[in-house]
RNA sequence: GGCCAAGUAGCUCAGUUGGUAGAGCAGCGGAUUGAAAAUCCGCGUGUCGGUGGUUCGAUUCCGCCCUUGGCCA
């Protein structure tokens, strides 16, 4: 039998993990975080990362990874999910995949075009020219060098132009072209995927102010503190920039007082959680679960169970 | 009680020398290919505090009223 994936889905906030660990009630399961930001040391309050007793539940993979100073990639997932979800099964055990970093899924799943890893040092050279010449003049500069890649990045995207005219710079062939050949899914077995869809946007809201309030009462400022206090870590890396430690980081700079600053988190919060609720809408074939705890426990079950005891292909 | 200032989008405010108004933020929708908790794009009807008056026409000018702040009593 091919090895099967359950997804678990959501927005931020909206009780993956809980009900991640409920699944381990019945199965042995291993949980696969698909998580950017809970992949860095040190950055547990802030990124809502299971605590040591969840994590005894059941073995948790993806969690602390890398260093905050280092990065990370939806290749790099593609590849570290396939390969768990085909040992976790080996195992004789089920794989859960919880998150909701759907770049991430989309790359395992779809795949992405094989193209060159990150090239830091042609990026840092484009920043600096962008720096004195400003972004028009390097999005000019792809249209001459891929003109069907510049067409589709706005002008105004810096990363995207940086990112096509690092591979312009950098190799014989260009975006466009490695666009053009077919893409193969890094994993390809069959995928349950559980959606947590909050009913309304409201109560989304709210349970997000509540809990990063929450976050503080935990002590996130002082983890965001230890992070800000380390000489090798400034906010132009993705771990400092996430949701939360960034504007934390802007108090700690003495550019926001601490409420202007729990405040923007919040925001910074709620804006991501929509963004997540669009990538959810196009996705195809979600199980949607009922809102209430019990009987969305209920129905994960069952269609869990449904979904292992189906012999089709 | 008197004088002064302010009252315009959810918030902060701009503006209309009289022809019914627009920015930032928030919010909403979308995109998303090695940074993705990132990055970017699109979306602005609101009794212009209320009510009378002048006017072809008032959010704009005038009167009165209400609210808020300040100063004076």
């Amino acid at each position: 039998m091919s090895a099967r994936a359950v997804f678990v889905l959501g927005p931020t906030a909206s009780g993956k993990s809980s009900l991640a660990l409920a699944l381990a009630r019945h199965w042995p399961i291993e949980i696969i975080s698909m998580d950017s930001a809970q992949i860095y040391r040190g950055m547990d309050i802030g990124t809502a990362k299971p605590d040591a007793e969840q994590r005894a539940v059941c073995p948790h993979h993806l969690l602390d990874i890398r260093d905050p100073v280092e990065r990370y990639s939806a290749a790099e997932f593609a590849t570290d999910a396939a390969r768990l979800i085909e040992d976790i099964h080996a195992r004789g055990a089920v794989p859960v995949v919880v998150g909701g970093t759907f770049l991430y899924m989309r790359a395992l799943l779809e795949g992405l075009h094989d193209m060159p890893a990150a090239n830091h040092q042609v990026r840092e050279d484009i920043e600096i020219e962008a720096a004195r010449s400003g972004w028009p003049a390097l999005h000019q500069e792809l249209i001459e060098r891929d003109p069907e890649a510049a067409a589709l990045i706005h002008p105004n995207d810096a990363q995207r132009i940086q990112r096509a005219l690092e591979l312009a710079r950098s190799g014989e062939v260009n975006r466009s072209a490695l666009w053009q050949a077919p893409r193969q899914p890094v994993w390809s077995g069959r995928a349950l995927k559980l959606a947590l869809v909050p009913a309304h946007r409201e109560s989304l809201r709210q349970d997000i102010g509540v809990r990063f309030k929450h976050m503080m009462d935990l002590g996130f400022l002082d983890e965001v503190r230890l992070l800000h206090d380390k000489s090798d870590l400034d906010l132009s890396l993705p771990s400092t920039r996430s949701v939360g430690y960034r504007q934390l980081w802007q108090h700690l700079d003495g550019e926001l007082s601490l409420d202007e600053a729990v405040n923007r988190g919040i925001i910074a919060t709620r804006q991501y959680a929509k963004r997540q609720l669009t990538w959810l809408r196009r996705e195809r074939r979600l199980v949607v679960l009922p809102q209430s705890p019990e009987r969305r426990i209920e129905a994960a079950r069952r269609a869990v169970e449904a979904f292992l005891a189906d012999s089709a292909t």
